[in-house]
DNA sequence: GACGCATTAGAGAGCGCTCTCTCAACGCCT
DNA sequence: AGGCGTTGAGAGAGCGCTCTCTAATGCGTC
């Protein structure tokens, strides 16, 4: 239990605690044989520094938190977006050094938590994940001081990588409109999120601009919302012969509730999701959808943060959409 | 950026810094009139107590590692037991005032990441999810000491939570019999991971105690490894009416091959599962399966984590299998 | 009124590391 | 040969907090 220290390693090789320091940090300027004669030591210690030394002394912590917005209980609690984002921002960060602290930001207990957590000098910087628009956490991180970006647009004063929301939206409209579709209604995800409201202006953008009426459903982003909405929007407009859901899980959903009425996909409604997510190839039939490329997503919203760090840029970024034509529309 | 130290609490409030500290971690033997004037300086100066040199006194961080066995590049992207697991873990262990250090364990290099991680003093706990049998961190990390459990049974020196998977999945074959079904295949998980061996276990027991032929292929847990191994089996044995799938995601595959060979679910052929993940609700048709229940799951592991902090018992503890029956079995 | 015993505040020595500053050693130049 | 610059090692003062130990104060007891 008792791990050797720095000073410890240094006794055993015969130098000074200054030298042992060194040669731990890769310093340039130290002889050959007292690197030897240190990393020997090391060895035969076992010796591994101790963090929160090292971190009270440097001021630094190599720490990143990914900050998530943890949906109320019941929401997407299997969040395919969750999964593969965190996964692959984890993945760049530690290919970088940093560890990484995860932390709920769902509550507003989480929050505060998050809040006193950053000022508590754990972590070098912060990256927000779909955090909702209407949240005050950007705004108090952003006050700290310390770098911090956001995957998908959210705060005005927050750097941030996102897709393009508008113009996907605007993909999958005229892709529909082009298949000769004319009453096509749209299941949005929850309007506080910035994400939701450029894919429903999307929408509603292009209906306007070719003269249709837009015929517009509330969903919250889960597999539940998007069923339930649908089922809604069928009643309202039973004429209707095309959705365009706000994600994927929406859209499968809405797949759900067609099924269950006997409408056809895509002979009588067409679907069309956003996100393609790999659920998307595996419903029947296989989802049209806006591929958003998670992966990448993710790497560039963790690359803009490592920027940061080196004095690099704050410029937002946007990834192109692109349609995935499959066979729901 | 020149935080407020400790100090300048003390200097503000005209006492010790001794009596910060015990206003600052809540010590009984100190008079109100103390207390009041010391939490009115935090307050005027927006103290936060550094956190590095709190661990570097304590010996103690309050933080545990999350650590995730990241599965090779390509192989499910968006595992649904990912995100409910890490997400409920997180907001427990988060509760606990616990925080919650996310590490992937998936190449040689991100194990040795955790291990030194581990060594240098940054946790004071460790929970393993889903890790494979044969991997040596568990081992590794068990002999450095310090507590540490596991979601999902995997290395004997390491206590842990687990499903009854044995009992699970003798519960899907028993019910597929009972249907009458009776060229039952498996898909199977990696061999590698006990879970799979034991749901395969639970298979092939049951069937050889009924007196039926086993027919077994390989999968990985990800969808498109069922679709493939269900399209094998199909070809090795077209007269198969049952397939017990390891997991749900490979259902889902196997789901998609069936459909595009033209068998329906379930009238020539019975599909089901296992784990009961959200998208179970929303396949055509309905998928059946065995739930396990993730949330309890999760939670606890991390209970028993927490009570080895505590000096509690390290004993193993085993959720109960259960058959939901929906409509494609 | 002196004494002992709680009770509560203050002093200060670490915790293990980094990093500046100092100093020694060793050419090299004039 | 003496002075100077350069390179590399050692000393030690922090980093901000905790926690033990000591001192002071108040109270009850005989």
């Amino acid at each position: 239990m008792n791990r050797p220290t720095l000073e410890a390693v240094a006794a055993r090789a015969g130098v000074s605690k200054s030298s042992v320091s060194r040669v731990i940090n890769g310093a340039s300027t130290v002889a050959p044989s007292i690197r030897d004669v240190v990393l020997r030591a090391v060895r035969e210690l076992g010796y591994v520094p101790h963090a929160a030394a090292r971190n009270l002394a440097t001021r630094r912590t190599d720490a990143v938190a990914l900050v998530v917005s943890d949906p109320p209980k019941g929401l997407v609690s299997d969040d395919p977006m969750f999964s593969a984002v965190v996964r692959q921002a984890s993945r760049k960060l530690e290919a970088a050094g940093k560890q990484v602290v995860l932390m709920l930001a769902g509550s507003d207990d989480g929050r505060a938590r998050v809040a006193q957590y950053v000022a508590a000098g754990h972590v070098d910087g912060v990256v927000l994940i779909s955090m909702h628009g209407t949240d005050t956490l950007p705004a108090t991180l952003a006050r700290k001081g310390l770098p911090i970006v956001s995957l998908g647009r959210m705060n005005p004063t927050v750097p941030y990588v996102d897709n393009d929301n508008l113009g996907g939206a605007g993909l999958a409209v005229r892709h529909l409109l082009q298949r000769g579709r004319r009453r096509i209604a749209t299941i949005t995800g929850p309007l506080d999120m910035i994400a939701s409201q450029e894919r429903l202006t999307g929408y509603t953008t292009v209906m306007r601009e070719t003269g249709h009426r837009s015929i517009v459903a509330l969903g919250d982003f889960t597999r539940i919302s998007g069923a339930d909405a649908m089922r809604q929007v069928l009643q309202d407009d039973p004429g209707l012969d095309a959705v365009f859901a706000a994600n994927d899980l929406m859209a499968i959903g809405a797949l759900r509730t067609l099924r269950e009425a006997g409408r056809r996909v895509p002979d009588d409604v067409a679907v069309i999701g956003f996100d393609d997510i790999e659920a998307a190839l595996y419903t029947a039939p296989a989802l049209t959808t806006i591929h958003s490329p998670m992966t990448d997503w993710a790497t560039a919203t963790v690359n803009l943060l490592l920027g940061l760090f080196d004095g690099g840029p704050d410029t937002p970024v946007l990834l192109p959409a692109e349609l995935v034509v499959r066979e729901s529309a």
